[in-house]
DNA sequence: CGATCTTACGGGATTCGTAAACATA
DNA sequence: TATGTTTACGAATCCCGTAAGATCG
């Protein structure tokens, strides 16, 4: 039973098997004559009996070489779908991929670099998970996600970060509000004013609390989406500190951004993936466009701007 | 996309897909690790992707890898089980067999030779027609038949004739009969007794008209059937003549028999098959076995009267 | 350091093509 | 005799196993 058959061997089978002519078989199968030959005496070898009957004017199939060529054709058509799945897939036709990613990133960033991602692969399934830092980690971990990017520094024995992107703050306000006349903008100085928060779970929360400790901010209240905080600060109920890639929020008439230069006010972004699977061609391909097109820190404004113009 | 592929890459693809380590595949697959290792770096080679993540202390299937494990498993059962079922008929465990056989020789000679067939290739399935000579040929002709047993000496640039027996003819009469008191019977004798005849289109009749010409016998009817004739004569209605693969007919109580040692009265019976296409497997089996075994002219009756027990 | 995969390399088997021999209509 | 298959044989290629090298846990 563990017979060497080669794809070779069968489509030399099945051409002679339709043309019943070794001599244009032969050439159908790019092999000289006698080469072709003796590899149908191989098979017929290997096989243990005979697949033809043949004269020097006349091939044809005995009845069990007609059998046998039903299931050549079958096993060779089943081999060549196989083949070209694979093929779509290498050449990235087909595929699939999934990232996970910051809400921000995913509604100010990244759109216009999945778009121009879109219209190269178009053939490539792109699943997006935007959600918080934390989800984001725990989809690539459990599977569900190829690779994540997120404010969490996950290096784990399962996950490997690398570096993708670090995040400047900006102060939010209404326009005209007294903050903006000040030559520089301090943490205490933010004190006076009502804030607008994220929820604790947000890493802009958690970056923005270590960097004023032990300040106590005034708090007029806490809301989980950057769309409620833009609304609160536009109507002129307080102020806010956003990240870089949230700007796209609040470039609106009515309200005025400040880069704030706190040195330890930086919010890193990683990418995280796992460490003992590689991606799949689709995944790679979708990590290394992203990789090539991750916003730079010192012009982290302006591809927001750009990609406002797409999602408005 | 003419890509040559072997099945043993795909099992040993397929090997290290389940076991996850190259030693123990390799051992699996009967061949060295180094060698085992070359196979599967040239099919991912072939293939233009990699199908395992490997480091030395862990081998996965990559995400194509997944993909492909199914295809080539299937690959591989389906080549498995066509080559079972050539292998299968290869060993004439399975198959299939017709012949066309003149009556006389498949109710008394066939049987006995096709039980030891059967009992020896109980998955052969063996298909027989019990006709006339020329309808006999005709299968074989438009190849209903694989070869058949007739009394037509077929020769033409489309069915080959080899001997198969010659058969001698015998008077049969009801006991007592006048006939056989005589020291040696010619055909005039015949002529004064109402006389038993098989209808001109058999070979019986054929062979007894020209044997007997000119002279005209005196016939008291004319039946398709030899059991009739059995009846007739046995009831003393008439006499005939039928050959020896015929006999057990008439070997019943109140029935004699003589052989005619006529010269010109001998049958001769062909083998006839196809020139342009070999016989199945299964077919040539049973051809071969039928010949081993066909009825020696000398001893004509003998096997008759032993399938006779088998069959009554 | 130990287990495991990869690379290097020589020998043997396989396969190819050219050319001659062979077979059939 | 013409056409088409098989056989003979030297050359190139492929494949295997031994052994040394590299790598990860």
């Amino acid at each position: 039973m563990q017979m060497n058959l080669s794809t070779r061997q069968l489509r030399a089978f099945v051409a002679l098997a339709e043309l019943r002519n070794f001599t244009r078989a032969a050439v159908a199968c790019h092999l000289s004559q006698s080469a072709f030959s003796s590899l149908i005496r191989t098979l017929e070898d290997d096989l243990g009996l005979r697949l033809f009957d043949r004269s020097t004017r006349h091939v044809d199939l005995t009845v069990e070489g007609r059998e046998f060529a039903l299931s050549a054709q079958r096993v060779l058509l089943e081999m060549d779908t196989a083949l070209g799945q694979l093929r779509e897939r290498a050449a990235l036709e087909r595929g699939k991929a999934s990232l996970a990613l910051l809400p921000s990133l995913a509604a100010g960033w990244l759109p216009a670099v999945l778009a121009g991602y879109r219209a190269q692969h178009p053939g490539i399934e792109v699943e997006v998970f935007d959600i918080l830092s934390e989800p984001c980690i725990e989809r690539v971990r459990n599977g569900q996600a190829d690779f994540a990017i997120a404010a969490t520094r996950a290096e784990t024995p399962e996950l490997r970060a690398e570096p993708f992107h670090t995040d400047e703050f900006h102060l939010v306000a209404h326009s005209g509000h007294a903050l903006l006349a000040l030559p520089e903008v301090k943490p205490r100085d933010l004190l006076p004013f009502d804030f607008v928060h994220l929820s604790r779970n947000t890493s802009v929360r958690q970056y923005l609390e270590a960097a004023t400790l032990p300040l106590q901010m005034r708090t007029l209240l806490e809301v989980d989406q950057l769309a409620t905080v833009m609304g609160m600060v536009r109507a002129g109920l307080g102020i806010s500190v956003v990240p870089a890639l949230a700007l796209f929020h609040f470039q609106q008439t009515g309200i005025a951004t400040r880069l704030l230069k706190w040195p330890q006010l930086r919010r890193a972004i990683y990418l995280v993936r796992r460490r003992d699977r590689s991606l799949s061609l689709a995944a790679q391909s979708l990590c290394d466009w992203i990789m090539a097109r991750r916003p730079v820190a010192s012009e982290a404004a302006a591809p927001v701007a750009a990609s406002r113009k797409r999602i408005d």
